[in-house]
DNA sequence: CGATTACATATTGCATGTAATTTTATCGCC
DNA sequence: GGCGATAAAATTACATGCAATATGTAATCG
């Protein structure tokens, strides 16, 4: 294999090579570059770096650390591939966290966060309005993240984050990413009222209903996608 | 320093030296033969261990990742040492993961689970009745155990996992861990009693008010401890 | 005498060597 | 042509080498 799939140019040689190694191979793994399945061969990837294998070893590690993939004994690391069945047990987790992040955004809350999160919903809007998928991802992603900002508590950050990565894997691998935008974005309207409204257990109850919503909405898409292979079985 | 923190005798040389050597140093710690801030050396544990630095290295790196240790480029890695403050933002992320972990159990919920912590419950009695506060948090982590494997959702498991390590770790830092055994036991009933009765969201709730009471009497104990030294401060 | 600098020592971070194991390629055979 | 055994190549897991950096200590200066 001669073509590259890693991007080398961001490294520069000396210092911090971990980091570096694992942001480009997380980058190659989210942007699907590195579809599921994909093995990360340490040698290959220190080729391509041209740094040596120790730090993509390690950088390779903490990607199987995050459950971007996973490792069998003397034979390397693949990619996860993430099944529906899976996929709704990280939006089981995601609920709760989602909520516990609202309820304590709740209680945080100052003018700039309503700020942000009132900024975040008109850009949102403009993007479901003209139809651009791309923005809404990025801005729904966006939304969630200023809330988990807010709720100023490390370790929830870093599992939502986590199982952000891991639902990005899945999307491709099982369901199609479109739909539901108007009903994200009208829920993300009543989630921010809620916190607005101070009361930190129905933030809580709001952000865990619209978890809820996606997960739903998600076994649907499956669903749909299934009987439509079913349907093209039949032909 | 000549007199070993770690106990290699577990140590089988020639395969799965990784696994072997983050077994040892968690243990270690969690055992606080390594105390919050002993360094972690990565040299002194392979010479100790008697293999090499590589999987010294990679077992350190995976107990940073745990969240038990923190490393700064260049110096190392230390064992984490977990203030107040942090100890309670963890209890909110458990109080919500024992949630869920309390409703996906009661919808799994067969006959064996239900025996399994009628039969721990009444070993936790016993403990508690003749006051062995050993075998009182055993049981309890035991008891919390069983019905995070019922829910039976990986992430939420590992995820608990995680913080009750950390939590082993800051119990010698800040409070105590005797204290409130009673309270437990009786709050451990009321939660077996809601999953026998299978309604998912009542389980839930009872799972999270118990954690949260668990919260608040840790944060009355670290205060009365404060007191305590403030007292002593005056004499 | 205390603070600062220079040096010695130890450790981290990365590079590379090597045996064991797995994967891939080659071959003979049906 | 397809299939199984064998050999070659590649890869993993671990060991070790080495430069850069940090820590501790002694010498120097104000």
């Amino acid at each position: 294999m001669t073509q590259h799939t890693l991007d080398a140019s961001s490294i520069t040689r000396g210092d911090g090579l971990v980091d570096k190694a694992y942001k480009v191979i997380r980058d190659a793994i989210l942007s699907r570059r590195l579809a599921p399945g994909s093995r990360l061969s340490v040698p290959e990837f220190a080729r391509q770096l041209d740094i040596s294998r120790s730090p993509v070893r390690e950088a390779i590690a903490r990607i199987e650390y995050e459950g971007l993939a996973e490792s069998t004994s003397h034979r390397g690391a693949v990619v996860v591939q993430i099944g529906l069945d899976e996929l709704i047990s990280i939006y089981d987790l995601r609920e709760v966290l989602e909520g516990l992040a609202a309820r304590l955004a709740t209680r945080a809350a100052d003018t700039t966060v309503i700020d942000d999160l009132e900024q975040n919903w008109q850009a949102h809007h403009d993007a479901v309005e003209s139809g651009d998928v791309e923005r809404h991802m990025e801005l729904d992603a966006a939304f969630h993240g200023h809330i988990r900002d807010a709720a100023g508590n490390l370790r929830l950050s870093d599992n939502l984050r986590q199982l952000q990565g891991q639902i990005r894997i899945a999307m491709t691998t099982t369901v199609a990413r479109r739909g539901g935008m108007d009903a994200a974005l009208a829920e993300h309207r009543t989630l921010i009222d809620a916190i607005r409204g101070g009361d930190p257990a129905v933030a809580e109850n709001v952000a865990r209903d619209h978890i809820t919503r996606l997960r739903e909405s998600l076994h649907d898409a499956a669903l749909a996608d299934h009987h439509h292979i079913d349907e093209r079985h039949e032909t």
